[in-house]
DNA sequence: TCCTTTCGTTGGAGCGTTCCAAAAATTATG
DNA sequence: CATAATTTTTGGAACGCTCCAACGAAAGGA
């Protein structure tokens, strides 16, 4: 058990060569020779050298990393774009600290604070809370993407997002093909991803010529938030409803079930998002899905793209959801 | 738009101070008059300086960072403990890396890896799939302690889990109070935490004199093993299921109705690990509910102790669960 | 054979900190 | 008022690595 961790003269020691050349081999450089590349190879190994990420960002002046911001850990939706992330920017020699907001403005001002003390080359920030003004302060630091919200325009940072307003319209669209007209709302209250799908389902309510029957309530994007606003919605007597996410659509159901109805026979429930729970048999919602992976994927894609040219023109980059049609909607 | 980042350097120019002064002061040291640490910190904020933490770690040969490896994004279970972990470590000053295995193996060692190099001084694993060599390996390089997971013992290393025996008997205990004997064991499968599941049920069988009632049906810890085992347990026509874990349990929920019963009507269903999703209306699952925030928090506490002392006695920390009812459960 | 070129290798400087020993400034003591 | 004790401040040496300019050796060209 030796005193401390080996270093890169440790194995320069150990294999014959000069600290240069075992730098030069560890980071795989064509111009060592083989017979030096193998040596070396083996005393790092024999020595269970394993190189230190702070010296080397030092002196290489560049991290290799980026900064993942969730909301937080509980978010479904977040957990599936950060997986995303995470396999592409791997690919590109990236590693990824990833922190959480827990939901709270000030703490993920920390945390990015904290982020950026190391080093991190560029940042992907999935749905956050910061004020246009905190954000513009980031991004004017650190090459930075969002993911989820493209409401806030800041010069160099770009935003993937799925197409709320299109999405929402699929729903709709579903469930007039489906026969319904009496079909509500549910809102996910006031944040530009809820204020996009309520739009999309009006928008589409009014193409169908049903804008007499278009209805929203205001609600959340919690279960209980739900729950609370189909009680409301149930007072229309709709026969389906559009609800701003899969969680409140979840909160929905049991509302409508409470009152004695069932889901779909009396009444079809859509929801957003298209989380794993959806999916679970006894929900088996039907939901329009964000394409989760594709937007990690993008974003890692941009992020990457934009710490080799900081400067290059903003990027609004929108992908189509897709209606997943389960259990809880059927022809009236 | 200055061509880097400001250094102590500059703090030190600007405030006309020496650097090792600027450190000092930064760092909070009484040493330091209050003059110099005005005009210090009034020279840093109008920088906008922040500490390097790559040259901060390599300085003084330490981090302040832990790892926290978690099994995957999608644990509900794993993101309620690092909630708690996160909040009780950054209380000492430390930060904390986050990296998920994606429930593989050979990610997990890469990951770990990866976070050694980054000079943790401690490292949480939550839930791991390390082989035996492998995690020993780890702990003998890095203060570590595993949570949810106690049956590999490592010299020097801890673990902090919940008393699976003693949990699953309050399963049963309850239902037995609630007049149910037949009652059925969907087990987890062949895993260290749903053998001690299962050996509480039986245990607690035994005790209510109902051996002759003792079933365990072999299952797994997703949605659909608990529908699968389900159907094989509704052979055996229990009137209550004793679960591995709640997902599980929502999945035999499901398979119960399709089979034209009802919960708690006609069977009574219990879960294990008290993750919100049964905490939702429509769920509304009774479970027997890990303390996981405590868990987390006492998992924190124990690295940062074997942070300071890192030969110190290894300590199996074991918490209780406790029983939430909800409304999956009826006498019978 | 001698001079270039190429290839493989090397020492040294420097990255932004912390820490230490020692200097300087201030205050206390006789 | 000199000296001692204390407080505050300082420069320089690390920390482990990468990068650069420059070196020697082998290979090619004349």
């Amino acid at each position: 058990m030796s005193n401390s961790r080996p270093t890169i003269l440790d194995v320069a020691a150990k294999s014959g060569m000069s600290k240069s050349l075992v730098s030069l081999a560890l980071s795989g450089s064509p111009k060592v020779s083989n017979d030096s590349k193998k040596k070396i190879l083996k005393a790092a190994k024999d020595l269970g050298y394993r190189p230190n990420a702070a010296a080397r960002s030092l002196a290489a002046r560049r991290s290799k990393t980026l900064g993942v911001l969730i909301l937080d850990l509980h978010n479904p939706v977040s957990a599936e774009i950060v997986d995303a992330v995470q396999a592409e920017i791997r690919q590109f020699g990236y590693s990824s600290l990833l922190v959480t907001g827990g939901d709270n403005p000030e703490l993920e001002k920390v945390e990015i604070d904290s982020l950026l003390q190391f080093q991190i080359e560029g940042l992907i920030l999935i749905s956050h809370r910061l004020t246009p003004e905190a954000l513009k302060a980031i991004a004017t630091e650190v090459p930075t993407v969002t993911v989820t919200r493209e409401d806030i325009e800041v010069p160099f940072m770009d935003s993937v997002c799925n197409d709320d307003l299109a999405g929402a319209q699929l729903a709709v669209d579903h469930l007039v093909s489906l026969g319904h007209s009496k079909i509500v709302c549910l809102s996910g209250g006031n944040n530009p991803v809820s204020i996009s799908r309520a739009e999309g389902y009006q928008v589409a309510m009014k193409r169908h010529g049903l804008e007499e029957n278009t209805k929203v309530v205001d609600g959340g994007l919690t279960d209980t938030a739900g729950y609370k606003a189909a009680k409301i919605a149930l007072e229309l007597s709709p026969t389906a409803l559009v609800v701003a996410n899969d969680f409140a659509a979840v909160g929905a159901i049991a509302a409508i079930e409470e009152s004695g109805l069932r889901v779909p026979e009396d009444i079809s429930v859509v929801g957003y998002d298209g989380i794993r729970l959806g999916g679970l048999r006894s929900v088996n919602l039907t939901s329009v899905a964000q394409p989760l992976a594709e937007l990690g994927k993008l974003a890692a894609k941009r992020i990457i793209e934009r710490i080799e040219k900081p400067k290059s023109k903003s990027q609004k980059i929108r992908v189509a959801s897709e209606l997943v049609v389960r259990g809880t909607t059927q022809a009236i």
